[in-house]
DNA sequence: CCCTATTGATTTGACATTAAAGCAATAGCC
DNA sequence: GGCTATTGCTTTAATGTCAAATCAATAGGG
């Protein structure tokens, strides 16, 4: 941001620091997402991930692990399970809850891509030692969980 | 550059610091815009920002300073125009450019808006000293601008 | 056993986002 | 001048995103 705003020092300090979070995240992910495959977002493979890292979840699960509203996880396992790679489930102790599985087919695919963005992002991060990481992440989870943030 | 084997340790650390890296852009992004009126979203307030410091510019290049696609502005200033911030204007030197600039109401608009986000945003990030909101800067820089980033 | 509140999921409407295709205007080359 | 390439913008198709409204099922209070 070309900000020819002259504030209080700790506003300058603040935005500086914001712009520059806001501009690595985008570009962390962009770059290291690109080894996914055409047919698939980004917000996919994120559920899929969740998946097979948590076993069959509900929605409300997948939105509240994922960050997203309830809506938006309605489209995106719609969208997984036109392509065959989850299943829903209506739950019979209590017919509210959708449970959503991965298929095998779906299974083998998240198995096989994992590896390679975790590879990507790994790489993507080593211009940072690791100890430098470390310190991002401490200071990212001291900002993430500052002034108006839930209770965790 | 061949890209070396790392190692799983790498692998964990790169991780454990890029999703915290995530939690924390999202987490802030949506607490200091929490301020925003609801008539207005978080991509038109950034288009009219960079308009209010930097002046009219052409589609493409608030494209460039907000890292976003061309069809995208397209879209962000038609409804900004809808809403009478903003006016087009065809350059006449050379009829291709559309130069967007801020309308009195537009700017009146942003003038307001734009201090009490800059606070939101202080206040979400004031978790941190100021030497840790520096650090936390260069540390995203160094990230943003790793393996694949392509040359400044 | 009702009435109501809550909860999980879906739908709807509006905006964001990109990639790709298309259009219009300009620039470059012959 | 005229052909071609480039450039800036718009449009389109697909997905994502949220908030709000809606629907279905369960839970609780009387």
């Amino acid at each position: 941001m070309p900000s020819r705003y002259q504030g209080p020092k700790a506003e300058i300090d603040a935005l500086s620091a914001y712009i520059k979070l806001m501009r690595a995240a985008e570009s962390v992910t962009t770059r290291a997402h690109a080894v996914l495959p055409k047919d698939i977002t980004i917000s996919q493979f994120g559920v899929l991930e969740v998946l097979l890292h948590c076993g069959p979840l509900c929605q409300t699960e997948l939105a509240g692990k994922l960050l997203k509203s309830g809506g938006n996880i309605t489209l995106i396992v719609d969208n997984l399970e036109k392509a065959g790679h989850v299943v829903r489930e209506r739950s019979r102790e209590d017919r509210r809850f959708v449970t959503v599985s991965l298929t095998d087919s779906g299974r083998a695919f998240i198995t096989g891509l994992f590896p390679k963005v975790a590879a990507s992002i790994t790489r993507e991060l080593s211009a940072l030692s690791s100890a430098e990481q470390f310190t991002l992440g401490w200071l990212c989870k001291k900002a993430g969980t500052g002034a108006s943030a839930p209770a965790a």
